[in-house]
DNA sequence: CCCGTGAGCGGAGGAACCTCCGTTTCGGGA
DNA sequence: TCCCGAAACGGAGGTTCCTCCGCTCACGGG
């Protein structure tokens, strides 16, 4: 599978309704704070715009860190889970497209919490290559759908695709960024759609 | 030369005799506050005790860890500036065996420091590589002279000595560690000076 | 449906941080 | 010796952090 979701922590007891809530407002909205301006927003003003009293953001994110890597993880395991929810009704070809959009706008976040982030790597350098194997199964299981439909080519490698995606979002400027990179993105498709071989099937 | 005292930053201004003065304090206390309570002091108190304004604090070392660091390297600077005081007049052994106390002194204060080093180890791992040199450099040169002296062996090494020193502190417990450090010490000359030759010289 | 329990909430308040600027002091020239 | 400009001082006060504990309300059992 692709993708855990938020349920992988064995240790997390069940929490009730509304503490969960709490958990998730707070981390929508720390994503978008610390993305902003540098990541130095103060505690009290995440807690504030969440809704929700310091001592809640406090319990459930004991320290600055612990919340900026939960908000990290949060916005992996989103574009992780999308995986699931881009399945079979939709063709395998558009799965992958509409994935490949949702990432280059992760990276995006990911490089505005890069400020905040910074606290976080020295202590836990697993982070990254953790976070980085659950994209790169996300992304194989994608294009191994896809190319079981014969829409892409059988050689695509997730590897490469994601150094192309990260490309996109290099290149793409700050402006016009979805047009651009949307466009990118077609034509990075049609290069993975090239010699695709349709295996014998109803369409053969 | 084993030491350059405090002077070697090519880049600080003179400064003026009350700034110096006060910055010397700051560096006093804050060694003496930051070994104990596990370096946990507010920097508030350490400006109170050294008798200066915090805003004197803050202008000497921007932030925390510029406080630590400088504290740190204060500490080996003394242990190694030592070396130039303990010079001529007195025999080169009698330097060598003073110094070792200073050494196992200062080690303890490093203990002390741990914690409060800990913020300092993350932004720059050269700090230690760099005071190691300077502390060998220092042995080397106390080493170097008894030798010269014929009144400890010649095969005396600097790195050997080090750890034995360490060792020193490590054994010694707590409580009476100046009487235990000080026979071990004893011995560990003994150790050195056993096969020493007398060079060609007045008392051959 | 209602009740009891304890998980969860909230925010006042105390501690530490750090900046800013009016005041003091130094020290080099006249 | 006196004077003046610049260097340095100091601490009030605004900001952020984080703890603590009395209150609330979600939810499982009766």
């Amino acid at each position: 599978m692709a993708s855990t979701g938020e349920a992988g922590d064995p240790e997390a007891r069940v929490l009730r309704a509304d503490a969960r809530r709490n958990r998730e407002k707070l981390l929508a909205v720390a994503v978008v704070a610390l993305s902003h301006s540098g990541g130095d927003v103060p505690l009290d003003a995440i807690a504030k715009q969440a809704g929700v009293g310091i001592g809640t953001l406090y319990r459930h994110f004991p320290t600055r860190e612990a919340l900026v890597e939960a908000a990290y993880r949060h916005e992996v395991d989103r574009l992780c889970a999308a995986v699931d929810e881009l399945g079979p009704p939709m063709p395998a070809d558009a799965a992958l497209r509409e994935w490949m959009q949702r990432f280059v706008d992760y990276v995006a976040t990911k490089r505005g919490m890069a400020a905040a982030l910074q606290s976080v790597v020295t202590s836990d350098s697993q982070l990254f290559a953790h976070t980085y194997r659950q994209i790169v199964d996300a992304l194989n299981t994608l294009l191994g759908n896809a190319i079981a439909a014969g829409t892409i080519r059988a050689d695509a490698d997730a590897d490469d695709v994601l150094r192309a995606m990260r490309g996109v979002w290099l290149v793409a400027d700050e402006q016009h960024r979805a047009d651009q990179a949307g466009r990118l993105l077609d034509l990075l498709m049609d290069g993975l759609r090239f010699g695709a071989v349709v295996r014998p099937g109803p369409t053969a």
